[in-house]
DNA sequence: CGGTACTTTGAGCATTTTCAACCATTGTGG
DNA sequence: CCACAATGGTTGAAAATGCTCAAAGTACCG
């Protein structure tokens, strides 16, 4: 029997290839989108915005995942999905993916997905809610990793993240200048380097501990050193 | 041909009436849970909890919903679900329920209550992330009211919350200390009560604004001018 | 009556935001 | 090759929002 990630793939094999560059709209909030897409190189993030130009990302989607399942039942988009980077997809028409879904098989695996997709924005509210800034950026940076590391996509602890700290703050419910605060204090401890685009994990076992919220941690401005006097005695 | 509503509920017409005490478990963390619910009466909700304590509330199940999805396809729970209240319910074995998914009718009712629950847990993460703490509760109190208002479970604009301050907290990503604070000042504007579980409504559209953060809010201590004298204009 | 669970409130504090300026990198047209 | 614009990153100081801790207050229950 065939696993779901291989069912998914042949049923976008009848799909046409297409490609989006980076802020590109890949599917519009609050309409019926005409396709579905399986994204094959690439991230792509699908946002929410309010009337006040706040605007929150909700969920993050790279290669293997499939954007637009609320199409399968004509439902409009809940909110718009953009290229991150240069993306490169599958298209399947909604109306033909609606057929598809006549069969058991195929339907069970697009189930499977919306599963899957519930329970990442379910963890992101969580984390949110109740994890503070370096502990969330940690959280998210493993979070990818392992999603890309499952999937075979990478093999060392490194990886290509194509996001701006602006989005990665409205990912995180953050600023953008305090992301770039944090990601600097990981850097300088030697937890995780991310510049350019590209994160390097250097010590797994911590930034794992923080993404769970099991390491206490002070982020100190650099310059505590000579504060006055007394150190305090923990 | 027949809505969701009404297929789901004659699914359920299969199973066993059960009822949970206040605080009960429905399904619990990381198991594999042997029945899906059908909510009748009461509230639920679904929780994560993190390593040391700290709780998030992910989702807020009323009458009408579905809980345990993720069973129909053998899939672990992502948190503990529990009743805020007394719940009334409908109970079906997973494996039954399986069974059903055959019918393409009943699987697709079930993927449309995926699909929606999907956004509502993208929403929670939205406005957890930017809105602030007024703001949130009246997205949760909007929120709620709408659900139970489309299900015609209420026709005033008031309604039964039996979820502690605390509860709310870890549902919006604020401590129980703070939402008290906030719904004092939802109180003393008159623009909503919420007092032993009951939720009063006063000035929807102010609260709706509220919640789409389109309202500028400014949540001053009252004492800033004289403490008594003038009686507060009810 | 004591016990338990929840609410309310204050004071001080911590984290994160805001605002604003400046820097770095890249791509573009001259 | 350089100036320039555009985008994104970096940083500081002040301010705000929400948190912690602690102490009462309330309500209900047996």
């Amino acid at each position: 029997m065939r696993g779901r990630t291989e069912i998914i793939a042949s049923v976008f094999r009848r799909g046409v290839t297409g490609y989006f560059q980076s802020g590109e709209t890949l599917i519009e909030e609050g309409k019926l989108s005409r396709h579905v897409y399986l994204l094959r190189i690439g991230l792509a993030y699908q946002s929410f915005r309010f009337p006040d130009r706040r605007r929150a990302i909700v969920d993050i989607f790279s290669s293997g995942n499939v954007v637009g399942l609320e199409t399968i039942l004509s439902v409009r988009a809940s909110g718009s999905v953009t290229a991150a980077g240069l993306v490169k997809c599958l298209g399947l028409e909604a109306s033909s993916l609606r057929q598809l879904m006549e069969d058991r098989e195929i339907a069970l695996s697009f189930t499977s997905l919306l599963i899957e997709a519930r329970r990442r924005s379910e963890e992101l509210a969580a984390r949110i809610a109740r994890l503070d800034a370096p502990e969330r950026v940690a959280a998210m940076l493993i979070d990818l990793y392992d999603r890309l590391r499952r999937r075979r996509l990478i093999a060392r602890s490194s990886y290509n993240l194509h996001l701006t700290q602006q989005q990665i703050g409205d990912h995180l419910g953050l600023t953008g200048a305090h992301v770039n605060r944090v990601l600097r204090w990981l850097s300088r401890e030697d937890i995780a380097l991310v510049k350019g685009y590209v994160v390097i994990i250097r010590d797994m076992p911590r930034l794992r501990r923080l993404a769970r919220g099991e390491d206490v941690i002070e982020m100190q401005r650099t310059k505590v050193t000579s504060d006055r006097s007394l150190a305090p005695i923990a």
